[in-house]
DNA sequence: AAGACCCGCGAAACCGCTTTCACAGTTTCC
DNA sequence: GGAAACTGTGAAAGCGGTTTCGCGGGTCTT
């Protein structure tokens, strides 16, 4: 296969004049080396094209120099810009590492099948998750010490690393800002309740009214799925519910542009009758007509905040949460 | 680390009481076992709940079990959710075959840095390349014996696996039903003209002009870049400079959508006066308003057939190039 | 000045699996 | 019936690093 022979240990060690524990040593920031030998060792790697191999490497040391991204397949991988996104950002960060990024793109299911395997054979180093539905897993895992960050805030675990956007703090923002352009009564379309995410906008959006001494009158709360579909759907039955509502907020873009069109072919004015706000600053916002207002959230920051737990945790760092702030988009549409 | 120490050969040597070479024989499928020493093999592993340490396995056997998906950072990454949509069916059918997913976001550059000495260390069984702006990484690393695989069709090199979807046929499918429906006058953004995609989109384009026998004006062709900009400052040129347009061609949706928002900005109808089609159906063309006739790709497929066309090269098989078919989605806007 | 320590370094064991090699025990063939 | 050709199997030598252990020599104590 490789058609030029990789020097190894053995040869280093000869041309250095020193022994294969000294390459070791050299090679690994052993500082107990003496200069003039480490010198000896670096000229013979250099002169000599050395590589270690990690693989030889990994054998010896348990440790792979592998990261494991868990993406359940459930979640819609394969639409949402979303994953790759985070994923870039975690691969970025853990290559400066010297580590590499081991994709799993697979039904994570219960604590045994190919992935929960894998991870638990010390094949990788860490692993990051991305929000799942069930814990079993991640506690599991977790156990066993394996490190671990989970991309979105966990439902129920709470002594397990983690990254989220500030989803509470964004939909206030949108909230109030549909408050503050005149709108009086504010409808949600959530996302899939069973996310965290999910509860955590409607949280925001509630905290709104609660400030505002007033409830959001009843049917005003919808249950969406994060899909433009829900958003069609529900803005319909919200518009004929309630036809004096003056301002939606949607748990996403998505659900937003779904909104926004069902309203459109209602003949309804957007901004003007009715104020639309999203959640992403996707791709989509951006081209919507008229130009959707929206909560960003940094995608690649989340990404490489997960990878610097990762990374920190390896170094016997304890991590807190971290989470990333949003900032509000004001477009057309409120 | 690991609360419990996990078996290893010997000790299911010892349980099934062979030596520990036959048990590496019935683990890799050797047949020359005898039926009852296999079982009982196999009825330790089961028992001791046996998984073989990869790492291990791959320093004696020399393969990794590791396919490298690399993703030169060039590419807008970022905001394009292609990349990640191949990337996860690549990851399917690896993880099918027993082959994990390594990735690898990083400018990819000459073919020294820190991508081509991973690759080079033989760290990984094969490598699979998104469309390139330099073949130097790929021809030297063919060379060296690597199992390669190409997503999008190389420039230059031709002995190496590539997928790709049908961008010729896509575009000359485009262009045919902006012609069927009554367009004379059909103008075409193109893509970053360094790709191929771009030139083999610009040349279905041309095709139809071609058997129409009729040629396309001076200043049909535009030279885009693939973003929603691009689309909106070409579309403004092309309207001012041929106001009798009345067909568009984008070579990527988001192009066709910065056409589209120029054209309603200027008070012309679509498709009332100018018909609009896209290439790649994202979610944008969905959501869009009108919606976007566009050229569906397969982005998943493109995916899974660059998975399979490396599997195929492990084996020893011979492959040829894959090239996915198109298919015209019509919406609203042509 | 002798014992206690410390430091830098090499020998060698080890990580867990793969693969070559040789050796009995058969079977095949002339 | 004996040489030749197989067959299934275990012993052992790797794969290429890491890490423990102990040794020789220098430094510190007392």
């Amino acid at each position: 296969m490789a058609p030029v022979a990789r020097p190894t240990y053995a040869v280093i060690a000869k041309a250095a004049n020193v022994s294969e524990a000294t390459v070791s040593r050299v090679l690994n920031g052993d500082e107990s080396v003496h200069p003039d030998r480490a010198r000896r060792v670096h000229e013979a790697v250099e002169k000599l094209g050395y590589k270690k191999n990690r693989v030889a490497s990994a054998l010896a040391s348990g440790r792979t120099g592998l990261i494991a991204v868990v993406i359940d397949d459930d979640l819609s991988v394969f639409s949402d810009p979303f994953y790759g996104t985070v994923t870039s950002g975690v691969s970025r960060v853990l290559m400066e590492n010297g580590l590499q990024t081991v994709l799993m793109v697979s039904p994570v299911g219960a604590s045994d099948g190919g992935v929960s395997h894998y991870l638990k054979s010390g094949e990788v180093d860490g692993a990051i998750f991305f929000a799942l539905h069930s814990d079993t897993l991640v506690t599991n895992l977790k156990k066993q010490g394996l490190p671990l960050v989970i991309t979105g805030t966990p439902h129920s675990i709470n002594d397990v690393a983690f990254v989220d956007t500030d989803n509470f703090g964004g939909a206030y923002t949108a909230t109030k800002h549909l408050m503050s352009t005149g709108a009086k009564k504010i409808a949600i379309i959530t996302g899939d309740i069973g996310t965290t995410a999910a509860k955590q906008r409607l949280d925001g959006y509630l905290q709104v009214y609660r400030e505002s001494g007033h409830v959001p009158a009843k049917g005003l709360i919808c249950e969406g799925d994060y899909s433009f579909e829900s958003g069609q759907q529900h803005a319909k039955k919200l518009i004929e519910a309630h036809p004096d509502i003056d301002g939606i907020f949607a748990s996403n873009d998505l659900m937003a542009m779904g909104a926004m069109s069902v309203l459109q072919d209602m003949g309804i004015d957007v901004p003007g009758q009715v104020r639309v706000v999203g959640f992403d600053d996707s791709m989509i916002a951006q081209t919507a007509r008229p130009g959707l207002t929206t909560i960003r959230q940094d995608v690649v920051a989340l990404g490489e905040a997960a990878g610097s737990l990762m990374i920190a945790q390896l170094n016997g760092q304890d991590v807190e949460p971290i989470i990333l702030p949003t900032q509000l988009v004001v477009r057309a549409s409120a």
